[in-house]
RNA sequence: UAGGAUGUGGUGUAAUGGUAACAUAUCCGCCUUGGGAGCGGGUGCUGUGGGUUCAACUCCCGCCAUCCAGACCA
């Protein structure tokens, strides 16, 4: 591993990777666009999947599992749907393989094509709407409140680790409602879910929003996001929420028969979030000495170092530091007793900062005598030296601290960076800056075809109609027609 | 995509027709441990197929792959 990574204000792109690799997060793969999850990195993932799950939990919602393969009649049933997504669907055509008569190897067998090619899930609505059919007859089968766990695959032009890879790890809610009304209102609830859990456990201040027609999801009638600030002033969407209206219902005809009697269709929603929010988190925290990991979603809270002369040195730290270790698990903090001996300390420093461990405690036989402890805080990489005597108190006060400065310190870059803009002029050079770029609020007169020219003109685009939306009087920050709200606009990954 | 560039140890680079070099990682040994130590030794490489040549990493052609630009996206 080299010792350096690039730095943040020189090279975003580069900067980045260099924290997914460095921390130990993921790598590429022999397969194009996709990407080997590491441990250090999983570990990340299945704490963020787990306090989701939760919260899907508390929110009424159960988890199924449907079939990673899609018949490809299921997919065109959706006309909008499946001009989202043709473009990019891996394809089974074939289900055997045979030697290769004329050498060695093997080939696919050319008698064995499917009658039907099946499509790898870009996203699970059409499998899924074709099982709920069956499932839904009468108005008391409503709600369905269905999660799924899985991957998915799209086969995207340019990948990114995390940010956007051929196969991404996800979880898909699918629910059936009765009326229009609860689906909105799912769909809403399951927005606030993500914000919650972004804003709390992340610490990754988002703002609420709906997306414009033209940055709706294919099928949708309405779709609702997160959007989150980078720290080079892009934003990235982290999570979306979609009102589907009756058009899977329809397209797959599932049908109701209400208390009253009527038979209609059902209304329906999804709703998303995918490892995506890892890079989210990398991009939001990080600096120049690696990843930053909030507490709440930390893989390990606490590493403690030893600094010895021998391994005599190294029993007495551990019988000293075990008592703490142990009451720090009974409060749900993980800890850890670095005694690798083949590393000295400074590189274990250096490591673990890397790797973004929130609290690092050092013990050598000074402090050992002394009855201090060295504790370093990774947000800030400040370090005291301070009693040993009540510092489980102290680490508990302090994980509390390092979450909320990390969000505070986020919500403060995205204040600075976000700018309520008039002029054309001022739009433009704000987008071209490097080092100002962010969040324009600015009026819009509401057509795709302004949104277009913009995003020409800019490569901006609009993140979103906030959902706190305030009525104002203004004009088109490009065609000077009345409007009468500030939207969103920024460069977006 | 009638686009532009590039393919050399695990990684990052050098060698412009003539013994494939350097850094880092890795392995072994010694020495070390309060911020990524040092010394000695070992392993390991020209994407692929063809052509030109006494001789090809180097020149030519095909293929493949990657990156950049476009289009798309959780």
């Amino acid at each position: 591993m080299s010792k350096e990574i690039t730095s943040r204000s020189e090279n975003y792109s580069q900067w980045y990777q260099d924290i997914v690799k460095k921390a130990d997060l993921a790598e590429n793969s022999a397969v194009r666009g996709c990407m080997v999850i590491k441990p250090y990195g999983y570990a990340l993932w299945e704490n963020m999947r787990d306090q989701l799950d939760r919260m899907f939990k508390e929110t009424g919602h159960v988890n199924a599992y449907f079939p990673l393969l899609i018949p490809k009649s299921f997919l065109s049933k959706e006309a909008d749907h499946v001009e989202g997504f043709a473009k990019e669907c891996a394809v089974v055509t074939h289900y055997r393989l045979k030697n290769d008569p004329n050498g060695s190897g093997v080939i696919v067998d050319p008698d064995a094509k499917l009658e039907e090619e099946l499509i790898i899930r870009p996203t699970s609505e059409t499998i899924i709407w074709h099982t709920y059919k069956d499932w839904i007859k009468s108005y008391r089968d409503l709600p369905l409140l269905i999660n799924q766990w899985a991957n998915v695959m799209r086969w995207e032009m340019r990948t990114r680790l995390f940010l956007r890879t051929a196969e991404f790890l996800w979880q898909e809610g699918h629910t059936a409602h009765a009326t229009a009304e609860e689906a909105v209102e799912e769909t809403e609830r399951m927005l606030e879910v993500y914000a919650t859990f972004a804003e709390e456990f992340l610490a990754l201040p988002v703002i609420r929003g709906k997306k414009s027609p033209n940055e709706r999801f294919a099928g949708a009638l309405d779709t609702y996001c997160i959007e989150a600030m980078m720290q080079d002033g892009q934003a990235l969407q982290a999570g979306t929420s979609h009102f589907l209206g009756q058009n899977f219902a329809k397209a797959f005809d599932v049908k109701f028969l209400s208390k009253e009697g009527v038979n209609d269709y059902v209304w329906a929603t999804s709703w998303g979030v995918s490892t995506r929010l890892i890079g989210a988190l990398i991009m939001a925290h990080s600096d120049d000495s690696g990843l930053v990991i909030p507490p709440k979603i930390a893989p390990l809270h606490v590493v403690i170092v030893p600094i010895h002369k021998g391994q005599d040195d190294i029993d007495k730290i551990y019988e000293k530091v075990k008592p703490v270790m142990a009451a720090l698990k009974k409060l749900g903090i993980s800890s850890k007793f670095d005694d690798d001996d083949t590393k000295r300390p400074g590189f274990k420093f250096a490591d673990y900062e890397m790797r973004g461990v929130p609290v690092r405690l050092a013990m050598g036989m000074r402090d050992y005598e002394n009855g201090t402890i060295e504790v370093a805080r990774r947000d800030e990489k400040t370090k005291e030296s301070r009693p040993f005597e009540g510092i489980i108190e102290h680490i508990q006060a302090l994980l509390e601290e390092i979450q909320a400065n990390i969000y505070n310190k986020a919500a403060a870059f995205r204040e600075t960076r976000t700018y309520s803009v008039d002029t054309w002029d001022e739009f433009v050079k704000i987008l071209d800056d490097d080092q100002n770029r962010g969040f324009i609020k600015a009026h819009w007169d509401g057509t795709a075809e302004t949104e277009d020219k913009i995003k020409e003109l800019t490569k901006a685009t609009i993140r979103c109609i906030p959902l706190d939306v305030v009525a104002e009087e203004g004009k088109c920050i490009l065609t000077g027609n009345p409007s009468d709200k500030r939207v969103i606009f920024a460069r977006a990954y």
